[in-house]
DNA sequence: GATGAATGAGGGTTCATTCAT
DNA sequence: TATGAATGAACCCTCATTCAT
């Protein structure tokens, strides 16, 4: 009865604290790295004491690895995007389905790869998690659309289409450049990107 | 006389003992990163005492900076062969540069470039070594061999001779797929390499 | 009824080891000087663990001037008998607020007010804590009680007025020379102060 | 011969330099209080090796008493003036005495005064020379003066012929207010001074 | 479930002291 | 005797994790 006048149930008010306590560790993380990050710092973010932190999540190391999927899910979506139409060419599909990523590497959405691509190496969870979930879906359709493209005449090099990897290569520069060295010397990631295409894919006079 | 027979004076052993330190925390570091790596282990691994790392180096951030500088000195020095041959292919002359660069990606040497993008954006100060001190030299060497490229036509697109970060895409990519993904999914960095300098070059039929 | 049955509730039992905390500072600051002194030590008089301290004092400074606060309280409060009386002199009023403190030369309290002698200046917070929470305190007291005296023709002199560091004198001279020479030299601060005050203010046959 | 070229002798270097060590001891030590203060420093200041302070002085304690010996002798030398005229008042004898003291309250060697008293309860070894090199030869000359002064009717009070501390209470609490609590309240020293001995001695028109 | 006080192992850093040169 | 590199015990402070309330 009391429980009708509470805006949400208890199970919603257990979701949104969850929510709360992986927002907060995500601008933790992305600001310090996973070391640096200090579960007090994620609970007073997030409004909630400290042991609920641990109520949620068994220890750090899960607390980083929940955060990463979560992040993570939009972009999983993302990649059904990527389907062959009849009538584009396949570097405009493929680029249509880059463009954004190019411009969000200077967001957080960028820093959030950033980290990923920091601390994988020390969470070979974390890798599994990205490979399985993100890469070996992005290259499962990526390579279908190559395979097209090659038969097609559209690449400059048939082996680019066993190589998917140097499709994603100016997102992965590019988002590396910013972290290290963009206050240094910018890098103009749109250009950096149009120029691989440009590379990879055969001249529209070819075409 | 007698210092004859003593192998090390006084400041050789010192730097003997500042070599070994410096040692012992490449292999420290890379293993389990900066937050991770305990001063303690390094200096067990370099024969000596914790209080003598200290000695040597102001603190631990200036232990990393300085094992950075050391390691990177040697490819400093191989940048100087990047010279273009009027008898040679400039994408040869590249090519010659970077195949070792490959064949090191699965060596320590692979492992300190992967150290240093893990931790470049948490320490701004070897980021801006890193910059100063490799890349601005190598891209300063690589911009002219593009430019002579493109003016003989040897570059399928002018944009890259002012995107030498292209040329270092395959490097970069295979350094940190192998740190993230090799175990999961192996890459053949050579054929990366190979398929991306294709691209960017023009056939030998076509030069 | 559960809450009535235990003894201290949480906010309680905190309180409780808050104090226990400042108790074990006392004593070991007191024995060691600040600088020796090991919160280990502290941790263990209080029954507590170290990172109890620091859960309570943000470090060891801050320990340090919480405990001082906590031991001059009772001194602040005393202060305010220091009210004249109509039918009394001033001497015996400041006689009767002073002879106390005599007494407590050679005790805990003696040890804690050397203590702050000899840590103040390496603590200015803890000099202008000290200078305004007591001194300043105690100097608005006595002046006015002073200058009744003079207008009264009970001191000596009328300078005394205002120098109240003269009928404080005995007091430090007492506490300094217990702490250094006492066990060469016992001195007789009873018979200091008395002297003191008698040649402060006039005698009993002129007034 | 060689040495005869050198203006000083192997002896006399080494005077130098454990002067140069005290002297620069001094120094550090009133500056920074005896924990605080760091051999290297010391040794910096002195323009010696670290290892030399401990070629001259066994170790810090040591060093810490010799510079106190030292520093203090001067003050020993001063003590002998402390003589009676026939044709002046004791007071202005003891007054000629204490006035330089006074005026030295706010210079280096004021300074030192205050490391003493901080320090003296720590080092029972400080206490002992200081009393019995300085306090007692003070007071065994100060204590025949006050019995000639209490004979000759000079005295306010007879007792304080046995309580020579009350002669030196301006200095000391001069001393000490300086050092804790000048910055906030400033004290006229020889105001204190004055009125001090104007309390304890009879005034001109009585004398 | 939520809280936050308590824990205590851990690690960076300091610095008096030693000793080979 | 002078040097200063090396030592290592000591100590402050951090922070993930636990658990009584």
């Amino acid at each position: 009865m009391a429980k009708q006048l509470t805006p949400h149930s208890r199970v919603e008010q257990a979701k949104a604290r969850n929510d709360a306590i992986l927002a907060a560790a995500l601008v933790e993380f992305v600001a310090n790295g996973f070391a640096a990050t200090r579960i007090d710092d994620v609970a007073k973010r997030a409004g909630v004491a400290k042991g609920t932190v641990f109520h949620h999540f068994t220890d750090k190391e899960r607390l980083f690895e929940s955060m990463a999927r979560a992040v993570l899910q939009p972009w999983v979506d993302r990649i059904d995007q990527l389907v062959p139409a009849p009538d584009m060419l396949i570097r405009s599909v493929i680029e249509a389905f880059l463009t954004p990523l190019v411009e969000e590497i200077a967001t957080p959405r960028g820093d959030v790869l950033r980290l990923f691509i920091s601390e994988g190496m020390r969470f070979p969870r974390l890798a599994d998690f990205y490979h399985g979930e993100i890469l070996s879906k992005l290259f499962g359709r990526l390579r279908p659309l190559l395979r097209i493209a090659a038969a097609r005449g559209e690449l400059c090099n048939p082996g680019i289409a066993e190589l998917p990897q140097l499709i994603g290569a100016p997102i992965v520069v590019g988002v590396l450049w910013h972290g290290l060295f963009q206050r240094i010397e910018p890098l103009d990631h749109s250009a950096l990107l149009k120029v691989q295409l440009d590379c990879l894919f055969v001249g529209k006079d070819r075409g």
